[in-house]
DNA sequence: TCTGGGAATGAAAACGTTTTAAATTTTAAC
DNA sequence: GTTAAAATTTAAAACGTTTTCATTCCCAGA
């Protein structure tokens, strides 16, 4: 009989595993150590030396070592997952792409992921949320088009589930939030036509049930009132809203008399409607009236050089609000964080 | 001392755990069997009594458990999740949105969840694949934009990551895949215009560098040569390049002599973009020219009665994606499945 | 020389599931 | 009434971590 092998400069040792994968325990036995000092010294646990530590990191990364997340996740009862509800409307266009790419961002070095949770057109807009938290797929949650009671904010909050939100509640709830200044936006925008000297002027809105909605009213309403003119409010479609029904709005509104010659347009999509609109009518922008839009692409700065726009960065928003869950979730005690990111005004203000 | 007490009617049974929610354990403890026998009912196993599996349904179902995800991934090694590579480019309005939403939908009602691999723009377009399969982070990947020599599809080919894309690569490498009849819908666009009596058309490529490019201008010259008028090919933007590009190289062009007087757009946006600079050079849509389009979005059916569209319904091509990608996850033997949309075309084919 | 105490490491249990192999019960066959 | 086979059920190990608690080691202080 030869005699028992021993192991020669470690190759022999056995530390093969059924899945292939180097784990801790690999590395522990490479390293003549015990699983536990291994777990410590890749946490960087203060009573681990030094000198293990330097020399355990230097083996998983020689070897190849990744941490299996299953594992992680079961002990610790942690996702190391955000997840973000989506709603498939777009008054704006590339909101969601622009946004999830925001949070991507914010999530790139740290050990986090993003899970999409689709709100279908026929479920409440809670319903994902409620399943997320139920199958506790997630550490944290994101949604946008918050409303003024939103029902997703107060499941949460009763919860204790982290999450931020796009966008505010009526009455500024407890929780974390980064919204766009809509109020600033829709003054600006509204003082621009003024000041170009339109005298009947409208806002379009996709729809008064979402917060941003009010914040552009009250913006629009605060810039017509301080000059006293006459205005108008017509409430309608996204994206996903027939495409005729703003279009004909505005079309028969513009052969009436008293016609606005002055357009808010909360995004690319009405903006084109009522260009489209108006133009079918006769009208002819800039010289029979002007239009103010928020946009986030670069539609309507490629399309028509006499729309004024005001920006939104949505990709930042979605950077923010990943970046402030995260801190939300790592310390659930601290204060809430609250910002409102500034339009960006792409003409001069008056 | 008082007799030790007996559980009554199961309330008393210790079926506390540390986190409160109910495991297989509960389950067992409540309907008196083994773990194992829970967890072969809850499969449904053939080997358990019909009787004993719905007793034990039942008593999930009452007690409200769900299984832990991260205790099956660890045991199986399956992470029931489908990743998808996001490019930060769209062409076409609601690219990305309209994708994710349908695999979003093909996932519903299984157990599987999407997460999101953002591309960015700094890295390659591999790397992000290469990362989900280092760290495990799902069972199988889905992208687009596929190019004809598609690094991704070589890198996943080789580890043997089961994936779909849509788009297909040069050779039809073995993988299944999704496509959008891009030839179809070049060649019926260009047919239209020359229908409608224009002799020198152009067609707008994004970029020669991904596969539906390659069968755009394909469609384009097959349909230009079967007549033998002229043409001419400008390869340019999507939603990120600097939006003056095509519309300066538009505005140019019309102005010289042997102008196109129709185009082929495969999106939204180098549609706006034509309409743009030809008006900024006096050209008049209809009249002067004509554009015919592919859309995803309504943006161009609203804005332009004159444009003539070709629709594709990418939702559709995400349904199939996420379908047939779980198809080939849970199959791998099986034979690619390869999937050829149609256009929807919006106008009479003479 | 012994003791106490900090610093560093280790053993073992646990997270909740699946799976292999074994045990038990039931049924069928004689 | 026995026994083999089939039908059910179970015990225990394992997946790869983290964490509680214990152990070892080394050195200062007496």
């Amino acid at each position: 009989m030869t005699e028992p092998s021993r192991p020669h400069r470690g190759e022999n040792l056995d530390i093969t595993h059924k899945r292939g994968k180097p784990t801790l325990r690999t590395i522990a036995t490479i390293a003549g150590l015990a699983v536990t000092t291994v777990s410590r010294a890749l946490s960087d646990a203060p009573q681990i030396s030094l000198e293990t530590r330097q020399r355990v990191h230097r083996i998983a990364r020689e070897i190849g070592y990744l941490p299996d997340r299953a594992a992680q996740r079961l002990k610790t009862g942690r996702t190391n997952v955000v997840a973000i509800l989506l709603d498939p409307h777009e008054e704006v266009v590339g909101f969601t792409t622009s946004i999830m790419y925001g949070i991507a961002k914010a999530l790139k070095e740290t050990p986090y992921h993003l899970i999409v949770a689709p709100n279908f057109l026929s479920t409440t807009n809670a319903e994902a949320a409620e399943y997320i938290i139920r199958n506790h797929l997630a550490d944290g949650l994101i949604f946008t088009r918050t409303e003024p009671l939103d029902a997703r904010v107060r499941l949460l909050l009763e919860a204790g589930f982290p999450f931020i939100c796009h966008g505010r509640t009526e009455f500024s709830t407890p929780h974390p939030y980064v919204d766009y200044d809509n109020f600033t936006f829709a003054y600006e925008a509204t003082r621009r036509l003024i000041a170009k000297g339109r005298t009947k002027v409208a806002v379009i809105l996709p729809s008064k049930r979402l917060t941003f909605c009010q914040h552009i009213l009250h913006g629009f309403m605060t810039a017509v009132r301080e000059v006293g003119i006459a205005y108008e409010v017509p409430e309608i479609v996204d994206l996903d809203t027939p495409a005729d029904v703003l279009r004909d709005f505005i079309r028969s509104r513009a052969a009436a008399p008293g016609a606005p010659d002055g357009f808010v347009c909360p995004g690319e999509v009405s903006a084109l409607a009522v260009i489209s609109g108006m133009s079918d009518a006769g009208r002819t922008l800039a010289s029979d009236y002007d239009i103010v839009a928020k946009e986030t692409s670069r539609l309507l700065t490629q399309l028509q050089p006499k729309v004024d726009t005001i920006h939104e960065d949505l990709t930042a928003a979605g950077e923010d609000l990943g970046r402030i869950l995260l801190q939300r979730i790592n310390n659930p005690d601290a204060e809430d964080l609250h910002l409102l990111l500034p339009p960006q005004i792409n003409f001069p203000i008056g």
